[in-house]
DNA sequence: CACTTTCCGTACGGTAGCGTATGGGAACTG
DNA sequence: CAGTTCCCATACGCTACCGTACGGAAAGTG
């Protein structure tokens, strides 16, 4: 769990364990002196980093927004195939793999009810999230005002299925989520049309 | 905003402070001491009535439980019109003069994210959400799969736009929301029934 | 080898919150 | 009116935090 080999620590190092503990804990969990014990120092290696409590979580702000951009960016990049990466973006959500980033996110989201600079991260982080999958609707042809529309719907459902605890109900879920999938990306039937 | 000529307080009283502090606050920000002086009152008053915390919290989700599956309940009782029924209960989420029970409903899920019982509770109530809308769906004429389908979707997307800052973005925000709606409830245009 | 810089430990004061113990007033009861 | 019950205030000990002051070791620097 801990990672002891680490002689040296720097601010980076401190802003990880606080987006793992923010993670879990949300961010009144992120405290000085937890991160401390967890990373086998005391306060005194936290204050020679940083300013005080509120200079970790700027610090914890822009790192996360930096990455969030970087990686929407990354998966909207015109590649041709548009729906392939449409569902991907989903996916991304999704999956269980990325249970970390789904936590973090909606702590993020919890903190930004609370605090005015988080809100404008996380503005920030959406604009530029509905406007790259605008962007992967647009070139997959659909009109304008229906791109937008779609956009937000896919992160909007993305962020509440990350809110309920799926697993607990009845009916076949995989099924179900890739069927919303497609509602959610061309509101077409892929393969199969209509053959009534 | 304080309620001063309670001259009594009992359960209740303290469950609804804790209600209202755990929209804005988060369950980290019910604390004994801040509602006891919300109420005016001293801690003496509180552990009167409760045991501890954990005795107000318990009655805070039983509290909450009881009126959402009751509400859900009343606004899936048949009517005939389905539609709009469905509408309504889309609107019930979206709509900004229900904020603080968005802001309870969130709350909710971010306490339940850390609380085992709290996660009880809130899979309790999306089961009762998600079969009412299963059943208006079904009334409406669709097939079991594609009702269960579009419950959960209509569940996800409320609560998952409740989690975004809408009003920051550009675009016309209503009309989206009401395509959003459409796609939600139909996927067909209203005005064009199947004409069997 | 002094001297400085970097990085962290230790110790302290201060606040906020939980839960307990105890007392006391007001209202009810006989 | 004496006794009891209900409801709340006061006071206390305890823990978990934040931030500061200061000391010290280790490594670089001349």
């Amino acid at each position: 769990m801990e990672k002891p080999p680490r002689l040296q620590l720097d601010r980076d190092a401190w802003i990880q364990a606080a987006l793992d503990t923010l993670a879990d804990e949300g961010v009144t969990g992120v405290r000085v002196e937890v991160l401390a014990k967890r990373l086998h120092v005391t306060k005194g290696s936290f204050y020679w980093h940083f300013k005080d409590r509120q200079d970790l979580l700027s610090g914890v702000l822009e790192t996360w927004k930096d990455g969030r951009i970087r990686d929407i960016v990354k998966q909207t990049r015109p590649t041709g195939d548009e729906e392939a990466q449409i569902f991907h973006v989903i996916d991304v959500y999704s999956a269980s793999r990325n249970r970390k980033g789904i936590l973090i996110e909606l702590a993020m989201r919890e903190w930004a009810r609370r605090d005015a600079t988080a809100a404008l991260i996380v503005e920030e982080v959406d604009a530029w999230r509905l406007r790259c999958a605008r962007e992967l609707f647009l070139a997959s042809g659909m009109p304008m005002h229906e791109a937008s529309t779609r956009s937000m719907l896919l992160y909007a459902y993305v962020f509440g299925v990350s809110m309920m605890n799926c697993e607990k109900f009845d009916g076949d879920i995989a099924r179900m989520k890739d069927d919303i999938r497609q509602l959610i990306a061309c509101n077409r039937p892929t393969t199969t049309p209509p053959q009534t």
